[in-house]
DNA sequence: CCTTATTATTTGTACTACATAATTACCTTA
DNA sequence: TAAGGTAATTATGTAGTACAAATAATAAGG
């Protein structure tokens, strides 16, 4: 789940390093960062790379700077917290079970709207990627590739709304579906368990069936939070 | 609609500036822009500042540097749809038809949603934000009023679903109002029209019914696309 | 012709110096 | 003493220079 994400430049270590101090809370809302000169000689950078990252994590409404004052933590009210590096971050260490649950939440409103998105305006290329993306599921032969199409598909539904909007939630999705792979039980032998339900999604798709595509979705979704509450009962 | 945002800083300057020529198309996908030392020299700004909103683009997937290449405008599928600045820019100049029909969507999405998790979840505080909002909506004398208690109904909604990733789409319905609010034909006489579709949502909120506040939400928007439909037919 | 070394160019990082804004404290004055 | 304005202080904001690192393009060598 967690991305091992290449950070090859030094200003994105730094974004990655204090945007996860902030959100894990390490950094509490409210708290004052030391002042540039400090910070950067304290992280070995310079100034100038950790302005950059300062810049980036204030566009992500993570930090506030201002003359003077210095730059303060701001409170997550103002957090983009859809942003894929937040979202991230928040699961950077094991999500909290609540937010978990608003993860799932999300996806009970994005996906089966989407899904019938899908239906209603795919075209026939978009249904091929999906289909392709299918097939991979049902081939795969371990975890991983499991795993792998599984994503495809998600984000190749929404690709499949024809709406950029709606595309750029599979942040949510992806982050969502990646707590799901860690905190459901699954083994080497069910973890094809949701193949029907999602060939169930593809054919109404197919078949351009809007309703039929947003039954079989939300079903896929409630399926996948039982399974996560199962799992929770047991821990 | 469009932000005034005191654009105080000079590096904001650039982000906004670079940031609307993107989005608008008027520089496209794939193309190079000037090496740093140009682009800084004819914009009026040290390459650092040049540099630091480069990274905030960069972050928003708007663009992509590399060593030697230089830095290249992504493709659209890369954007951050979401972000409140994209948004924004989009509809800088007059949004496209297909554009408003997206944000709509998106309302018919998440407002439902929303307004049945809020029935379902908020806190008596909560409601009471709800509710000032709704009275300064009924109280409000002009355009400009409406317009603001409007928002803040929308946004005390999404706040009632104790949701924070919710919240954060707040950025997509402000936008959609913003549009609406530009597109639709109201007067002087009639800006207190969704009056009553407010109220219902507030009242189904309070008595925490949310299928109740569901289909209120739903009606209140399907309204909203068919005056903003209407509209477009006159032009 | 293919492979490998060299070079040139662009972004990445560091450092210095100064500008600007906002807070704080002080100092003047009624 | 209290009010109010003013100057000192200190953080971020901006500019500019120099060099490091990466990589596309090119030249050298087999």
């Amino acid at each position: 789940m967690v991305k091992p994400m290449a950070v090859r430049s030094l200003h994105n270590q730094v974004i990655h390093e204090l945007g996860r101090l902030i959100v894990s809370g390490e950094l509490a809302p409210g708290e004052g960062l030391p002042r540039e000169e400090l910070l950067a000689e304290r992280m070995n950078v310079s100034r100038t790379a950790l302005r950059e990252a300062m810049k980036v994590l204030s566009a992500k409404g993570l930090i506030e700077s201002r003359q003077k004052t210095g730059t303060r933590v701001r409170d997550t009210i103002h957090w983009n917290q859809l942003d894929a590096d937040v979202l991230a971050w928040r699961c950077a260490s094991m999500p909290t079970e609540d937010f978990v649950e608003k993860l799932v939440e999300m996806r009970e409103i994005i996906e089966p709207a989407a899904a019938a998105a899908a239906a209603r305006r795919r075209t026939a290329e978009q249904l091929e990627t999906l289909a392709t993306a299918y097939e991979a599921m049902a081939a795969s032969a371990n975890l991983d590739a499991w795993t792998e199409a599984d994503l495809a598909f998600h984000e190749a539904m929404l690709h499949a709304t024809n709406n950029e909007l709606m595309v750029s939630l599979f942040s949510v999705v992806e982050t969502a579906l990646g707590t799901y792979f860690v905190l459901s039980a699954r083994t080497a032998s069910n973890f094809k368990y949701s193949l029907p339900h999602h060939k169930k999604v593809l054919d109404a798709i197919r078949r351009r069936q809007p309703e039929v595509a947003r039954q079989a979705m939300v079903k896929m979704v409630s399926d996948s939070r039982s399974n996560i509450r199962r799992h929770s009962k047991k821990a």
